[in-house]
Order: structure tokens, then sequence, then C-alpha cells
DNA sequence: GGCAAATCGTTTGACAGAAGATGATTTGTG
DNA sequence: CACAAATCATCTTCTGTCAAACGATTTGCC
């Protein structure tokens, strides 16, 4: 069995060279997916999924936001934040309040519930981020991180 | 309107940064996801689907193959791989017949027809992938390609 | 002030992809 | 040969994402 698993993974990378090149930039976005995928269901197994992290990090950063705001920037749709700050909300790690000068909008809060898990998931993160990436080195994963920002149109 | 756009996409470039780089391996690779089901919204639009797009260039490769191996092989669900073999199979670009050696398996094979679409693609793709990857050079296209597929285990 | 258009948060529905179970067939072992 | 285990394609179910629509509120324009 060990030695049929052996035999696929080498055929794959006996056969994937010969792909044109055309559209393995697409492929291999769409397989990153999965990694990122594999993350986020690790990090939601430790009770903190990533898009929940990414909002209590871009609140501790720059303060109250509105869910549009959130949503623009971490590029989670709008939608998909309203169930995001429901499960923050009612674990206590934020507040929702109306933004007095806009009520159409929530000012979010981090609390400091909120701060606590924050910096807990900084000391318990880092392992399986190894984990997630480890083929690549330091180097090459702020490598990666530029292009993909790049591509995405982040930073200058 | 304009200038509300501008004003988010300045914001936008202005947090990013502002977040520790912990997370946002994962922030980025979840979003270049985006960028492979963009590409692969209009790649089906006009007609051939990213993934029907790599299965025929894999049997025109390395001939004919079950699609188990092209599963494994171009990292797509064995379960969605029985639809895009489904929609190959009734546009004709494809053959399903039984391997005489081993009956569970299908030989998947490409046909005329099928080498024709490859090659209307190969002409026509280039355009939007150019669109899809503008913000990089084909240098950094080459380095992105490099480092998603070391970190997904593919190639050397 | 008053009306049209835009915005924010939310809900709903459509849809793709992933995981798990199933049936047919093959392989391995006694 | 017979039976258990593995494999291939398929089907069903579940989850996550996106688009569109809605009520509440604000903004722009007259």
């Amino acid at each position: 069995m060990a030695t049929t698993t052996r035999t696929a993974e080498r055929a794959r990378v006996t056969y994937f060279p010969q792909l044109a090149a055309e559209r393995l930039d697409i492929a291999l976005c769409r397989a990153s997916a999965a990694v990122a995928r594999a993350a986020d269901a690790r990090a939601t197994e430790e009770g903190l999924g990533v898009g929940q992290h990414l909002v209590l990090q871009m609140l501790d950063a720059v303060g109250p936001c509105s869910q549009q705001t959130l949503s623009e920037e971490l590029r989670i749709d709008r939608s998909v934040m309203v169930s995001v700050c429901d499960d923050l909300e009612q674990a206590g790690h934020v507040r929702r309040e109306r933004n007095p000068r806009d009520r159409r909008s929530y000012a979010v809060t981090i609390t400091d519930s909120g701060r606590r898990r924050l910096a807990e998931a900084q000391t318990s993160i880092p392992a399986f981020l190894e984990d997630a990436f480890h083929p690549l080195t330091p180097e090459e994963r702020g490598q990666l991180s530029a292009l993909l920002g790049k591509l995405l149109g982040i930073g200058s």
C-alpha cells in the first residue's frame, strides 16, 4: 500500500511539469485555497477561526470599525462578516454598538476578553502555521506573502 | 462615489501592513482562491472551465488515464472529476471506455474534437490570464508558481 | 423641508467543492 | 477456489461563498 502511494506520488511529480505553464498559475492558486482551508479548519477547532482572528487583530490595531470597513480590509464578504461578528460577540470578544454619527453602521469594539483571547492565539497559532507552511523557508514565506499581496493589490 | 471607492482603496493600503504578519499568509492564500475563482468563472463563460482545460492538457500530454489518476495529478476531488468528465464527454472532447485490464476504472481518452478545442483554448486563454495576473511581471509569476508548487509539494 | 439615490447590516437562495457512504470489480491470502 | 480487503467511479450530504433583495438610515439635490 505504501508502495502504491509512493508510485502515485512519483507520477504526480512526473506529470505536472509536462502541463503547459499556461494554466498552472490558476491551478496552483486554486490549490493554495486548500492550504488556507486546512489551516482555517484547524484554527476553528482551536476555537478561533482565521476570520475571527483577523477581525480581532484589526480591531486591536486600528480601533473600532464598522463591519463594512472590516469586510473590505480583510476581504471577507459582508454577509459572512455578520456571522463572524455574531460569534465574536457571543463569545464576549467584541461589542457591537450603533455608531451615533451614522446609525446605519455598528462600531465594533474589541473587549478585554477579546484582547486576552488574541494574546492567547498569538502564542498557540505559530505552531500550526509552521505546520501549514513548513515546506517553505521563512524567507520564501515572506516572498510568497509579498507576491500574493502584490497580486491582490495590497501594500504599495 | 468614485471618491468613496478611492478612499476605501487608500484605507485598504493603509491598514493591511499594520496587521501582524502572523496570519497574513493564510489570509492571502485564502484571498488568492478568489483570483482562481474569478478566472475559472470567466473561463467557464468562454465554454471551457479550468478543470476541463487541465484534464484535456493532461490527456494530451500523457495519454489515456483513469479518472483516479487525473484527480490525483490535478488536485481535483474525485467526485468533482465525475462531472468534469461528464461535461467533456457530452461535448465530445473525451471518450470514456472501460479499461479492459481493470474494469473498475475508465480509460479516459482525448478525441480529435478535444484536441482542437485545446488548441483553440491555447490561443484564447492567455488574454484573460494576462488580465488576472497583470499586477505581476512574468518573472514574478514564475516565482509565484514555484513557491506555491513547493508549498504544495509539487515539482523537484 | 422633501424626495431620490446611496449605504449598512441582514437574510435568503443558488452554487461549487469536500467528505462520507455505496456498488461493482479486482487483488491478495489461505 | 473462496473470502477479506482494497480500489474505482458514483451519489448524497454538508459546508462555505457569492449575488440579490430588503428595511433602516443617511446623503445629495432641488
